[in-house]
DNA sequence: CCTTAATATTTTACACATAAAATGGCCGGA
DNA sequence: TCCGGCCATTTTATGTGTAAAATATTAAGG
């Protein structure tokens, strides 16, 4: 491809790549700011919001589970779980057990201590929810998610 | 309010709230997904998202800028900047200068080095903003961008 | 001039994300 | 049975985000 061309290509394309840049920046700010919010409000309970998500994930199971599989539901990558789990069996909230079958894996479970916490937090976490996106319409909601499960199908496909 | 009348309340919220989860938990995931695919681009030119982040901001500004106003521009908070910038000037990509007339402030400069590295970056990481969601329409893009920038309203008015 | 408040930046302490490598344990085949 | 491959988990190293406190410097007031 020659040099004028190319650059006829970028011209051409600038448009559509300022409404792209665009979208994904808005993606990646408006995550940090709400983030950040969610960080706030679980600081006031002692917690993280990665501790938090590890907490959520243990009381949904109703059972507990092997590590990785926490660590699988996160979006995180696997090596971060070992010092959150750390951290958060050293405030009572999970418990570790080796499996007898199987001493590979460990079994996390979690404390009445954490559930009760989670149930101090479930209200005002609802709210802060409501708090950050209340004034979208259920349509722009609903049309909101659409479009972002949309923008992550271009990754499940390749991989 | 009694207790059944709560419950009624929560149950009356229940579809909407999920609503809200929904759109946050996808606003959440999608940023991390795609931020994850920036760092593994940016990686291969030694940079982090943050450094990357740092030196477009320069590039856009053409000249020097005190450290503060780099962190203002980006999302984060402001004592991450020092190390950040320690990293960068290891690296050669930017130069401090200490201003004459305010002692206190550090004026920071892009170098030619890292220009360079830049526009290498360009092409790869325009490809991979389409590569993202190019799969999206324009008029999809565009009511992305609306929907998100009128998320983060809620909080631009209260603070 | 000296004290105090404000400002720009850095330092410290802690939690986390990421990659790469190490540990310990399971399992199947020679 | 021994070995190599695979698996769950942990460790290590580096960079970053956050809060709180420290440093250095300027500006303002008595």
């Amino acid at each position: 491809m020659s040099h004028s061309k190319l650059q006829h290509e970028i011209k051409k394309k600038q448009p559509f790549d300022s409404l792209e840049q665009a979208a994904i920046l808005n993606i990646l700010r408006t995550s940090d700011v709400f983030h950040n919010q969610f960080g706030r409000l679980f600081r006031e309970y002692g917690l993280t919001p990665s501790q938090y998500n590890v907490l959520r994930i243990l009381r949904g199971e109703r059972k507990p589970m092997p590590s990785l599989e926490i660590a699988n539901r996160m979006i995180q990558v696997v090596p971060a779980i070992t010092g959150l789990l750390d951290r958060l069996q050293a405030q009572e909230l999970i418990k570790r057990n080796r499996c007898t079958e199987d001493r590979r894996v460990v079994y996390i479970e979690i404390t009445s201590k954490a559930l009760k916490l989670l149930k101090e937090i479930d209200k005002p976490d609802l709210d802060l929810h409501h708090k950050l996106i209340g004034h979208l319409s259920s349509s722009e909601l609903t049309e909101l998610s659409r479009l972002l499960e949309k923008a992550r199908t271009s990754l499940k496909s390749v991989e």
